[in-house]
DNA sequence: ATGGTAGAAGGTCTA
């Protein structure tokens, strides 16, 4: 089963490069970031007619994410639990079930960004980590095959970062930011590109500014995190960079994992 | 120090 993560910076604009890309790599599933529409404005009979069951958590204008199966989806939840003022659509989770093998939860999320740090906005995106953290604690506790996958907004590593000095400040690579992301990831997640290819660059995002992507000014921070049983059936993890050099290209790339 | 780009929106705000 192929699993994919894409921050497509709009759905409505981004559809054909999405469809392309779909037609070429095939994902079984796929959770989408920065939708930026209400549910109503998804283009989700384009969709359908690919042979995907669609699920959607929109908002106006801003954040919006949605979760597309090739096989059936049970339990299909909208919204980190912990804080029911949160009104930022930034999270959907469903039970994956095949025909042919056993089921696995996915969960999409969209983490905030954070930025300016310090400030009300780094304080959410700490507050919705710790949020995050208790979920996958719960799900964890079930010790069922599950993966969370999505925009985290945090940049793990300095060998994730074309310039970590100069982003020392920034909410995606501040210690605190990536304090929570290692607490997340040592409950005992396998960040499945790191698992594929413990050394490499692999950068996800590159801004549209400044010409970063000519000069390769990228960052890593659209990951994908199995649990110990997902981990188990790990087969293989890409990140699809060549999609950022496209016409009309989202400012992140797809990233997926493939498991048994 | 500023601004550079993109998107939703039709103000600026977010990234």
């Amino acid at each position: 089963m192929k699993i994919a993560t894409f921050n497509v910076n709009s759905i409505n604009v981004r559809l054909p490069r999405i469809l392309e890309w779909f037609d070429k790599a095939k994902p079984d599933v796929v959770v989408l970031q920065e939708i930026k529409c209400v549910d109503e404005k998804f283009p989700a009979l384009e969709f359908e007619d690919c042979g995907y069951n669609v699920e959607v958590h929109g908002q106006k204008t801003y954040n919006g994410v949605a979760l597309l199966s090739k096989f059936p989806l049970d339990g299909v939840a909208r919204g980190l639990p912990g804080d029911k003022d949160d009104d930022q659509a930034r999270y959907i989770e469903a039970l994956v079930c095949p025909d042919d093998a056993e089921p696995v939860r996915v969960c999409g999320l969209y983490l905030p960004n954070g930025n300016p740090a310090p400030g009300p906005k780094y304080d959410y995106k700490l507050k919705w980590m710790t949020r995050l953290k208790k979920r996958a604690q719960a799900l964890l506790a079930d010790e069922e095959a599950f993966v969370m996958a999505g925009d985290f907004n945090v940049i793990p590593q300095a060998e994730d970062v074309y310039d970590p000095a100069g982003w020392a400040e920034d909410a995606l690579f501040r210690p605190e930011s990536r304090a929570a992301f290692r607490e997340i990831l040592y409950l005992g997640f396998t960040d499945a590109i790191r698992q594929q290819n413990p050394n490499g660059v692999l950068y996800t995002f590159w801004d549209y500014q400044r010409g970063a992507w000519e000069k390769d000014h990228g960052i890593r921070i659209d990951h994908i995190l199995l649990s110990p049983q997902a981990a188990d059936r790990f087969k293989a993890a890409g990140v699809d960079r060549k999609e950022r050099g496209k016409e009309k290209p989202s400012d992140h790339v797809p990233v997926w994992v493939e498991i048994a």
